[in-house]
DNA sequence: CAAATGCGTAAGTTATGACTTACCGTTAGT
DNA sequence: ACTAACGGTAAGTCATAACTTACGCATTTG
Protein backbone atom coordinates (compact mmCIF):
# COMPACT_ATOMS: atom_id res chain seq x y z
CA UNK A 1 0.00 0.00 0.00
CA UNK A 2 2.91 2.41 -0.35
CA UNK A 3 2.20 3.35 -3.70
CA UNK A 4 -0.74 5.37 -2.21
CA UNK A 5 1.80 7.13 0.28
CA UNK A 6 3.71 7.91 -2.65
CA UNK A 7 0.24 9.22 -4.50
CA UNK A 8 -0.72 11.46 -2.09
CA UNK A 9 2.79 13.05 -1.54
CA UNK A 10 4.07 13.67 -4.19
CA UNK A 11 0.45 15.30 -5.38
CA UNK A 12 1.68 18.69 -3.46
CA UNK A 13 3.40 20.77 -5.76
CA UNK A 14 5.61 22.44 -3.22
CA UNK A 15 6.36 19.34 -2.56
CA UNK A 16 7.01 17.69 -5.69
CA UNK A 17 9.10 20.46 -6.25
CA UNK A 18 11.44 19.55 -3.61
CA UNK A 19 11.53 16.12 -4.60
CA UNK A 20 12.53 17.30 -8.02
CA UNK A 21 15.26 19.57 -6.92
CA UNK A 22 16.81 16.52 -5.56
CA UNK A 23 16.39 14.62 -8.59
CA UNK A 24 19.90 16.18 -10.20
CA UNK A 25 21.60 15.02 -6.59
CA UNK A 26 21.81 15.59 -2.70
CA UNK A 27 21.58 19.03 -1.30
CA UNK A 28 21.64 20.56 1.91
CA UNK A 29 18.27 22.20 3.01
CA UNK A 30 19.54 25.93 2.42
CA UNK A 31 19.82 25.04 -1.10
CA UNK A 32 16.69 23.18 -1.43
CA UNK A 33 15.12 26.07 -0.05
CA UNK A 34 16.79 28.56 -1.99
CA UNK A 35 14.58 30.58 -4.56
CA UNK A 36 11.60 28.82 -3.79
CA UNK A 37 8.22 30.76 -3.15
CA UNK A 38 7.60 29.30 0.57
CA UNK A 39 9.87 29.79 3.96
CA UNK A 40 12.68 27.60 4.18
CA UNK A 41 10.42 25.85 7.59
CA UNK A 42 7.87 24.90 4.93
CA UNK A 43 10.92 23.06 3.17
CA UNK A 44 11.46 21.06 6.16
CA UNK A 45 8.38 20.18 6.50
CA UNK A 46 8.17 18.92 3.03
CA UNK A 47 11.40 17.02 3.59
CA UNK A 48 10.07 15.35 6.52
CA UNK A 49 6.74 14.50 4.65
CA UNK A 50 9.18 13.12 2.16
CA UNK A 51 11.48 10.83 3.71
CA UNK A 52 8.58 9.65 6.47
CA UNK A 53 7.07 7.90 3.09
CA UNK A 54 10.50 6.63 2.17
CA UNK A 55 11.02 8.88 -1.14
CA UNK A 56 14.23 11.16 -0.05
CA UNK A 57 16.90 10.14 2.69
CA UNK A 58 18.77 11.93 5.19
CA UNK A 59 22.57 12.21 6.38
CA UNK A 60 24.02 14.69 8.41
CA UNK A 61 27.16 16.82 7.50
CA UNK A 62 28.44 18.84 9.94
CA UNK A 63 25.59 21.23 11.06
CA UNK A 64 23.93 20.53 7.64
CA UNK A 65 21.24 17.73 6.35
CA UNK A 66 21.99 16.44 3.17
CA UNK A 67 18.64 15.02 1.40
CA UNK A 68 18.79 12.92 -0.84
CA UNK A 69 16.48 10.57 -3.28
CA UNK A 70 15.59 7.40 -2.39
CA UNK A 71 14.64 5.27 -6.04
CA UNK A 72 13.40 2.42 -4.02
CA UNK A 73 10.72 4.52 -2.69
CA UNK A 74 8.76 5.14 -6.04
CA UNK A 75 9.24 1.41 -7.06
CA UNK A 76 5.75 0.41 -5.92
CA UNK A 77 3.95 2.98 -7.65
CA UNK A 78 5.82 2.44 -11.02
CA UNK A 79 4.53 -1.50 -10.00
CA UNK A 80 1.18 0.13 -9.40
CA UNK A 81 1.38 2.18 -12.45
CA UNK A 82 2.63 -0.57 -14.71
CA UNK A 83 -0.11 -2.86 -13.33
CA UNK A 84 -2.39 -1.41 -16.00
CA UNK A 85 -0.86 -2.16 -18.69
CA UNK A 86 -1.00 -6.42 -18.00
CA UNK A 87 -2.03 -8.74 -21.01
CA UNK A 88 -4.15 -10.87 -18.27
CA UNK A 89 -5.97 -6.95 -17.51
CA UNK A 90 -8.12 -6.99 -21.35
CA UNK A 91 -9.38 -10.80 -20.79
CA UNK A 92 -10.28 -9.95 -17.47
CA UNK A 93 -11.57 -6.80 -18.33
CA UNK A 94 -14.10 -8.58 -21.50
CA UNK A 95 -15.26 -10.81 -19.15
CA UNK A 96 -16.26 -8.53 -16.28
CA UNK A 97 -18.50 -6.19 -19.02
CA UNK A 98 -19.62 -9.49 -20.38
CA UNK A 99 -21.04 -10.80 -16.99
CA UNK A 100 -22.14 -7.23 -17.02
CA UNK A 101 -24.78 -7.17 -19.62
CA UNK A 102 -25.73 -11.16 -18.56
CA UNK A 103 -26.93 -9.24 -15.35
CA UNK A 104 -28.58 -6.42 -17.31
CA UNK A 105 -30.36 -8.55 -19.48
CA UNK A 106 -31.72 -11.09 -16.53
CA UNK A 107 -33.21 -8.17 -14.64
CA UNK B 1 2.34 18.49 -16.99
CA UNK B 2 -0.43 16.61 -17.16
CA UNK B 3 1.60 13.81 -14.42
CA UNK B 4 1.02 16.60 -11.92
CA UNK B 5 -2.78 16.30 -12.65
CA UNK B 6 -3.08 12.90 -12.95
CA UNK B 7 -0.82 12.86 -9.27
CA UNK B 8 -3.25 14.77 -7.74
CA UNK B 9 -6.45 13.17 -8.90
CA UNK B 10 -5.49 9.86 -8.29
CA UNK B 11 -4.16 11.04 -4.54
CA UNK B 12 -7.16 10.58 -3.16
CA UNK B 13 -8.27 7.32 -1.54
CA UNK B 14 -12.14 7.26 -2.54
CA UNK B 15 -11.46 8.34 -6.11
CA UNK B 16 -8.61 5.46 -6.45
CA UNK B 17 -11.23 3.10 -5.08
CA UNK B 18 -13.75 4.11 -8.28
CA UNK B 19 -10.45 4.11 -10.67
CA UNK B 20 -9.69 0.50 -9.16
CA UNK B 21 -13.69 -0.41 -9.63
CA UNK B 22 -13.11 0.31 -13.15
CA UNK B 23 -9.97 -1.83 -13.79
CA UNK B 24 -11.71 -4.41 -14.41
CA UNK B 25 -14.22 -2.83 -17.01
CA UNK B 26 -16.48 -0.59 -17.98
CA UNK B 27 -19.91 -0.05 -15.24
CA UNK B 28 -22.43 2.17 -15.05
CA UNK B 29 -22.67 4.63 -11.69
CA UNK B 30 -24.98 2.86 -9.77
CA UNK B 31 -22.26 -0.38 -10.03
CA UNK B 32 -19.48 2.01 -9.45
CA UNK B 33 -21.03 3.18 -5.78
CA UNK B 34 -22.75 0.09 -4.71
CA UNK B 35 -20.95 -1.12 -1.31
CA UNK B 36 -18.95 2.57 -0.91
CA UNK B 37 -18.78 4.03 2.28
CA UNK B 38 -19.79 7.53 0.55
CA UNK B 39 -22.96 8.66 -1.30
CA UNK B 40 -23.97 8.48 -5.11
CA UNK B 41 -23.10 12.11 -5.56
CA UNK B 42 -19.96 11.60 -4.28
CA UNK B 43 -18.92 8.96 -6.60
CA UNK B 44 -20.33 10.97 -9.35
CA UNK B 45 -18.03 14.02 -8.80
CA UNK B 46 -15.50 11.90 -8.34
CA UNK B 47 -16.22 10.12 -11.96
CA UNK B 48 -16.40 14.33 -12.99
CA UNK B 49 -12.79 14.88 -11.48
CA UNK B 50 -11.70 11.54 -13.18
CA UNK B 51 -12.88 12.53 -16.85
CA UNK B 52 -11.62 16.13 -16.51
CA UNK B 53 -8.27 14.67 -15.73
CA UNK B 54 -8.27 12.40 -18.59
CA UNK B 55 -8.70 9.48 -16.60
CA UNK B 56 -11.58 7.82 -17.28
CA UNK B 57 -14.32 7.99 -20.70
CA UNK B 58 -17.92 8.47 -20.26
CA UNK B 59 -20.44 7.03 -22.59
CA UNK B 60 -24.39 7.15 -22.37
CA UNK B 61 -26.14 3.89 -22.94
CA UNK B 62 -29.63 4.19 -22.15
CA UNK B 63 -30.17 5.95 -18.94
CA UNK B 64 -27.40 5.30 -17.71
CA UNK B 65 -23.67 6.54 -17.84
CA UNK B 66 -21.12 4.01 -18.43
CA UNK B 67 -17.76 4.64 -17.70
CA UNK B 68 -14.64 3.37 -18.51
CA UNK B 69 -10.43 3.50 -17.81
CA UNK B 70 -8.52 5.70 -20.25
CA UNK B 71 -5.16 4.19 -20.24
CA UNK B 72 -3.51 6.80 -21.82
CA UNK B 73 -4.62 9.44 -18.96
CA UNK B 74 -1.86 7.23 -16.96
CA UNK B 75 0.73 7.77 -19.49
CA UNK B 76 2.47 10.57 -19.30
CA UNK B 77 2.39 9.86 -15.17
CA UNK B 78 4.06 6.90 -15.75
CA UNK B 79 6.76 8.79 -18.12
CA UNK B 80 7.35 10.72 -15.70
CA UNK B 81 8.08 8.06 -13.01
CA UNK B 82 10.11 6.23 -15.57
CA UNK B 83 12.45 9.29 -16.02
CA UNK B 84 13.82 9.00 -12.51
CA UNK B 85 15.47 5.59 -13.83
CA UNK B 86 17.21 7.22 -16.46
CA UNK B 87 20.94 5.91 -17.61
CA UNK B 88 21.95 9.83 -17.93
CA UNK B 89 20.51 10.67 -14.81
CA UNK B 90 23.38 8.84 -12.69
CA UNK B 91 25.89 10.97 -14.47
CA UNK B 92 24.40 14.21 -14.18
CA UNK B 93 23.69 13.68 -10.04
CA UNK B 94 27.45 12.99 -9.50
CA UNK B 95 28.07 16.37 -11.43
CA UNK B 96 26.12 18.34 -9.56
CA UNK B 97 26.97 16.59 -6.35
CA UNK B 98 30.85 17.53 -7.53
CA UNK B 99 30.21 21.01 -8.04
CA UNK B 100 28.70 21.46 -4.82
CA UNK B 101 31.46 19.95 -2.79
CA UNK B 102 33.44 22.57 -5.18
CA UNK B 103 31.07 25.53 -4.11
CA UNK B 104 31.10 24.91 -0.35
CA UNK B 105 35.07 24.58 -0.33
CA UNK B 106 35.68 27.54 -2.10
CA UNK B 107 33.28 29.63 0.09
C1' DC C 1 33.10 31.67 24.96
C1' DA C 2 30.31 34.52 21.99
C1' DA C 3 28.19 35.10 17.69
C1' DA C 4 26.57 33.01 13.62
C1' DT C 5 24.88 29.47 10.69
C1' DG C 6 21.87 25.48 9.62
C1' DC C 7 17.72 23.35 10.46
C1' DG C 8 14.02 21.11 12.94
C1' DT C 9 9.59 21.89 15.67
C1' DA C 10 5.52 24.24 17.90
C1' DA C 11 1.47 26.85 17.42
C1' DG C 12 -1.81 29.23 15.00
C1' DT C 13 -4.19 30.73 10.50
C1' DT C 14 -6.45 29.84 6.28
C1' DA C 15 -7.75 27.86 1.89
C1' DT C 16 -9.28 23.85 -0.20
C1' DG C 17 -11.73 19.89 -1.34
C1' DA C 18 -14.35 15.82 0.06
C1' DC C 19 -18.50 15.01 1.78
C1' DT C 20 -23.73 15.60 2.74
C1' DT C 21 -28.74 16.55 1.48
C1' DA C 22 -31.88 18.44 -1.69
C1' DC C 23 -33.24 18.99 -6.14
C1' DC C 24 -33.85 18.59 -11.20
C1' DG C 25 -33.77 16.79 -15.88
C1' DT C 26 -33.97 12.60 -18.73
C1' DT C 27 -35.06 7.93 -20.18
C1' DA C 28 -37.89 3.42 -19.38
C1' DG C 29 -41.61 0.86 -18.26
C1' DT C 30 -46.97 0.20 -17.41
C1' DA D 1 -49.28 10.27 -19.30
C1' DC D 2 -47.49 8.69 -14.57
C1' DT D 3 -44.16 6.75 -11.99
C1' DA D 4 -39.83 4.96 -11.11
C1' DA D 5 -34.86 4.52 -11.86
C1' DC D 6 -30.45 6.75 -13.09
C1' DG D 7 -27.36 10.22 -12.32
C1' DG D 8 -25.65 15.06 -12.62
C1' DT D 9 -25.48 19.64 -10.04
C1' DA D 10 -26.12 23.25 -6.21
C1' DA D 11 -25.25 24.74 -1.73
C1' DG D 12 -23.49 24.34 2.60
C1' DT D 13 -20.45 21.97 6.31
C1' DC D 14 -16.23 20.37 8.13
C1' DA D 15 -11.67 18.37 8.37
C1' DT D 16 -7.22 18.59 6.75
C1' DA D 17 -2.85 20.09 5.39
C1' DA D 18 0.06 23.72 3.61
C1' DC D 19 1.66 27.69 5.06
C1' DT D 20 3.48 31.49 8.47
C1' DT D 21 6.28 33.33 12.54
C1' DA D 22 8.70 32.37 16.64
C1' DC D 23 11.77 29.68 18.94
C1' DG D 24 15.36 26.43 20.40
C1' DC D 25 19.13 23.27 19.84
C1' DA D 26 23.41 21.83 17.67
C1' DT D 27 27.56 22.75 15.34
C1' DT D 28 31.15 25.80 13.52
C1' DT D 29 34.05 30.05 13.60
C1' DG D 30 36.53 34.18 15.34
Amino acid sequence: MAYATALSVLADPTRREVFERLRAGARPVNAIAAGMPVSRPAVSQHLKVLKDAGLVEERSEGVRRIYSVRREGLAELRDWLDSFWGDALDALKLEAERSYRAKKRSK
